[in-house]
RNA sequence: GUCCCCAUCGUCUAGUCAGGUCCAGGACAUCGGCCUUUCACGCCGACAACACCGGUUCAAAUCCGGUUGGGGACGCCA
């Protein structure tokens, strides 16, 4: 075991007279240089736009190091010097930065340069309350893993600033320019905030307020950004066409707008809403049974659906509708049967938008296909 | 151990500096309701907090002191 021992420096060398300090050279001694820390009575300190005043007594300070013994300088240092010579104004930080900058004081105090502006942020915790780092939380911390999530970048940005900041009323949602506009450093709070996700959640695989945020922009945004911004996962997902930025890119940007009011994350449009755009989409297990196999005759009934709706004069969500119900009626059973059957076929979704929306925007040729083909399910189940 | 910072619902927070309008407001989450042939969205409602003790005051979430709790920093890291 170590015995306890103090802590910081001793001033072994701190009086040495220049023959004493020759002779060490001399003698090809290693050594380091260290900032002599002025002895005077009053309080060391600075004026944190956040914190207020912090101060602390030069006895607390010990002289430090600035220069290794290999000759390379300090990040204390370099800090202080790259901020000068780049006539750097504010030095916004982590609160973990609250000593270094008692000792950068001084540094500038030493090297004849006006005090930047500080402002010590408050950190934000895990929720066990440490200090959350890239190195013990991983990706969760990484902003490429909400790039990866299908996160709004401007709404992380969103969801972050209100991480130890507020505007002062009950505004939550900003833009880019509301956001400047709003900003000040006086509004920061002092104490830290946590980060509240709990691993191994499907549902909140982040911050549950993050992704609220998240949902509020999918939902608010220009559908003409939302669509720039899918385009992205579709294509990455293979179910890009070019015609989307083309011929069909009003169907594109209205089919958006019609399920994006369901969905937490650009990546959704590609799971959930794959039905969408390509005829390869899975149907979920829970609407299999509860909407399909539960309902055996349903492998009669869709095919009979089918037929009319190809029968039909003019596809639209009036006619289609009508349809459907009296297929219901005529069957004895209620339009919610031949309806949900239908959603599960043509859509694998157990839920999503107004039955007869997503035909139109599936258009007659799929929803026939889709609904002729229902005896694999019942297939399978087999 | 030493020094510094912090303390309001489960979480993010308003309110604290300029004490009364706060038996504490908003958001997220949760739960209930309305809407919906589905599920969401939306709307309505519910639950839920001033860490503790003392002091000042006619009056304290707010000012002062202490306690407890939490965090950070104490490197030839950045």
């Amino acid at each position: 075991m170590a015995a306890k021992q103090e802590m910081g420096y001793n001033g072994a060398c701190r009086n040495l007279t220049p023959e004493q300090v020759a002779e060490k050279e001399a003698a090809g001694l290693p050594f380091v240089i260290r900032f002599k820390v002025p002895e005077r009575s009053g309080m060391l300190g600075y004026d944190d736009k956040v914190l207020g005043r912090i101060e602390h007594s030069y006895s607390e300070v010990d002289d430090f190091v600035i220069v290794r013994s290999n000759g390379k300088p300090l990040y204390l240092l370099c800090n202080v010097v790259d901020d000068i010579r780049d006539r750097i104004t504010h030095v916004l930080r982590g609160q973990d930065h609250m000593t270094n900058t008692t000792r950068q004081v001084l540094l500038y105090e030493a090297l004849g340069a006006p005090l930047p502006v500080f402002a010590h942020m408050p950190l934000t915790l895990d929720l066990k309350k440490a200090k959350i780092s890239k190195r013990s939380h991983g990706e969760i911390v990484a902003v490429h893993f909400y790039k990866e999530h299908g996160f709004i970048p401007w709404a992380l940005c969103n969801f972050l600033v209100l991480l130890g900041w507020s505007p002062g009323d009950d505004k939550e949602i900003f833009s880019r320019e509301e956001l400047i506009e709003a900003f000040t450093l006086e509004r920061i709070n002092k104490s830290n905030s946590i980060f509240n996700y709990r691993k191994g959640d499907e549902k909140f695989f982040t911050d549950p307020k993050a992704i609220a945020i998240n949902e509020q922009y999918l939902r608010t945004m220009d559908i003409g950004d939302i669509g720039d911004m899918v385009q992205k996962v579709l294509e990455k997902e293979g179910l890009w066409e070019v015609a989307y930025a083309g011929e069909k890119k009003e169907w594109y940007l209205h089919t958006l707008a019609l399920i994006r009011d369901r969905f937490h994350t650009l990546n959704d449009f590609a799971t959930l809403g794959r039905a969408y755009f390509a005829d390869d989409f899975q149907v979920e297990q829970k609407p299999l049974e509860k909407n399909l196999l539960k309902f055996p005759d349903l492998k009669e009934w869709l095919p009979l659906l089918a037929d009319r709706y190809q029968a039909l004069e003019q596809f639209t969500a009036e006619e289609t509708e009508r349809v459907a119900k009296e297929l219901a009626e005529e069957k004895g059973v209620k339009p919610g049967v031949i309806v949900n059957g239908m959603r599960t076929v043509v859509t694998g979704q157990l839920a999503g938008p107004s039955m007869y929306d997503i035909l139109m925007t599936l258009g007659r040729e799929k929803v026939v296909q889709r609904l002729r083909s229902v005896d694999r399910f019942f297939q399978q189940a087999d």
